[in-house]
DNA sequence: GCGCGTTACCAACGCGCGTTAGTAGACGCT
DNA sequence: AGCGTCTACTAACGCGCGTTGGTAACGCGC
């Protein structure tokens, strides 16, 4: 395990190419407007090629005076299937741009988050639900240079979990059911988001001129989900949205502990097509939508502010799909 | 949204509280060794919370010639529950040792994990399990000083997975099976953990004196599942471990589909205890590791590293426990 | 031969910080 | 008074890089 002497420095290329290091760093940052013959740039190359060069992060980040890191702040409550998928696209996604993702769980115990922006020197600050008014500004205080989304906008996030919300519930009327529920988590932290999909649950209840959904929380346990049930039941509710497909699992379980079933007595949807949805039973009939889409499209936003442009999201490519099977 | 002029640099303080720059950064970095009178402490801690100073992180780590920055190397095969945990403990313990843990998936259209490494300038990069020895040179030569687990040793997660598999076993063993199946996930990538998790299904099959487990590969497909029972059926398995819940929920699937049921006809055991595990029918017996535990451990391990210390593993302090429920 | 434009390159500054070497002043002892 | 020691600081260097403001060499027209 030979931790060989250290890595080596543009002055290191720079000796071994025969040139300066300003000449180095314009070949490697192939910079407009210099005139450099192909012979010398290929030079350069070559010996930064051999001696395994590669900037040092630190030193670019102090001398050009911002970073190529990008934060993402994730809400600490246990990160769901959903989430990290889109992480993961979002990180791939930043990656091909010459960015990189930092995740931090924001928590009771973590720092804070302007403290991290200002450690890891973020250059961007990403979160799933809009900051509120005093975080975003405490950010630009720690350096970030963008903040998304703002506190104003929903976000495209906010958006289309209403959408999601819609889809649900349009399903489920679509299915005959004239009295819905909604199965809203009982942790508190993910309200952001289950406002938005309730609202679009709520939403497409009136559009369709039913009475608004009754609300239960449901914990996942089968007990928990079993109780609600009853109480469905005896508002009369036929079909239920679930905050995502583990709550819709539990309900599912609920059903079962009544001796009831899915759609028969209660149709169930969810949201996220988690790998187990399509094994529950019976199959859960759920939304899905393109995290990879959505990744692609957050990392643009971030790319396009981070470069001062201003972004127009192209208009809801990739929106959330229903994928019917046969819990409703 | 006043994008405040500028964060403040120690120079700032130092002017704020009277006092050079020198003095400030042995103030703040509490160096010992330093005779300075509590008033000027004072003065100088207050002027920094009045600007609201925080060191900038890249010109620290270029002084300093070593980053706060943990490089964590996630496989690309989609991350499963357990291993989002995992990372969130780790995260926070790391946290609380002032170090900041930046999670890479590695994958095919990412980037290398050298190239990433000597990006962030991270100094410390661990894995899930061993890097091979070519990396873990790359690694060294990016500039880490750290690198976990070695190539040679199996770190505590491979002792572990073997531990999870033995569990597994020898509690169908003790619930009266004699022939056991393994479900093992079609996904390549996962075959580090799934090969230690399988010899510790088999090490407990030869202590008891019974034949090997009778291996099938499962994907999350209910016909998929379905298949591997009738195979595992004719063999006159008994008892099945899988290699994660999520597999376990398919078996359970796969039993349904063919009209058995758990633990009559088959006893399931999963490993993991997620969310939905309670939840299945027949509700999941399977395998909880206490991860808070084992993201704090590996810190530590980190933390150590760091120090030049020789960590001592704590030995196996929470170790996996079973969850029985009904389904073995 | 001189001026001018172009090409090919480089010295040197500063980013914000940690750190080393050193200094000015107070104090005690001979 | 002179010397040493301790306290309380500070000037200045360098980490590795991007970038500005040059300069030296060369070709070209007159």
């Amino acid at each position: 395990m030979t931790r060989s002497s250290r890595r080596s420095t543009s002055e290191d290329v720079a000796r071994a190419a025969g040139v300066s290091r300003t000449t180095v760093s314009f070949v490697l940052n192939n910079r407009p407007g210099q005139s450099i013959p192909e012979e010398t740039r290929q030079r350069v190359l070559e010996a930064a090629r051999r001696l395994d060069y590669r900037p040092h992060a630190s030193a670019r980040t102090l001398a050009a005076g911002r970073s190529e890191l990008v934060l993402l702040s994730i809400p600490d409550t246990r990160l769901g299937p959903g989430t990290s998928r889109f992480v993961e696209e979002l990180t791939t996604a930043l990656t091909e741009h010459g960015l990189t993702l930092v995740t931090h769980l924001a928590g009771a115990h973590g720092r804070l988050l302007p403290d991290v922006c200002a450690t890891v020197n973020a250059s961007a600050v990403v979160g799933l639900s809009p900051f509120d008014t005093e975080t975003t500004e405490a950010l630009y205080r720690a350096g970030a240079e963008v903040v998304l989304p703002l506190p104003d906008s929903r976000g495209d996030l906010g958006d289309a979990m209403e959408s999601v919300g819609r889809l649900q519930a349009e399903y489920l009327i679509s299915q005959g059911c004239r009295v819905l529920g909604y199965a809203m988590p009982v942790q508190p932290g993910l309200r952001e988001m289950t406002e938005g999909r309730l609202a679009g649950v709520a939403g497409a209840c009136a559009t369709a001129g039913l009475a608004p959904p009754v609300v239960e929380e449901v914990g996942l346990e089968i007990a928990d989900a079993s109780r609600a049930v009853v109480r469905w039941r005896s508002s009369g509710v036929t079909g239920v949205c679930a905050y995502n497909d583990e709550f819709a699992i539990a309900v599912l379980a609920g059903l079962r502990d009544q001796g009831l079933g899915a759609p028969g007595d209660m149709a169930v949807i969810g949201v996220d097509d988690i790998p187990t949805a399509r094994l529950a039973a019976p199959p859960l009939t759920t939304i899905r939508f393109d995290v990879h889409e959505a990744g692609r499209r957050r990392a643009e936003a971030i790319v396009a502010a981070l470069a001062g442009r201003q972004h127009e999201q192209s208009p809801d490519a990739g929106g959330p799909q229903l994928v019917p099977r046969s819990s409703a």
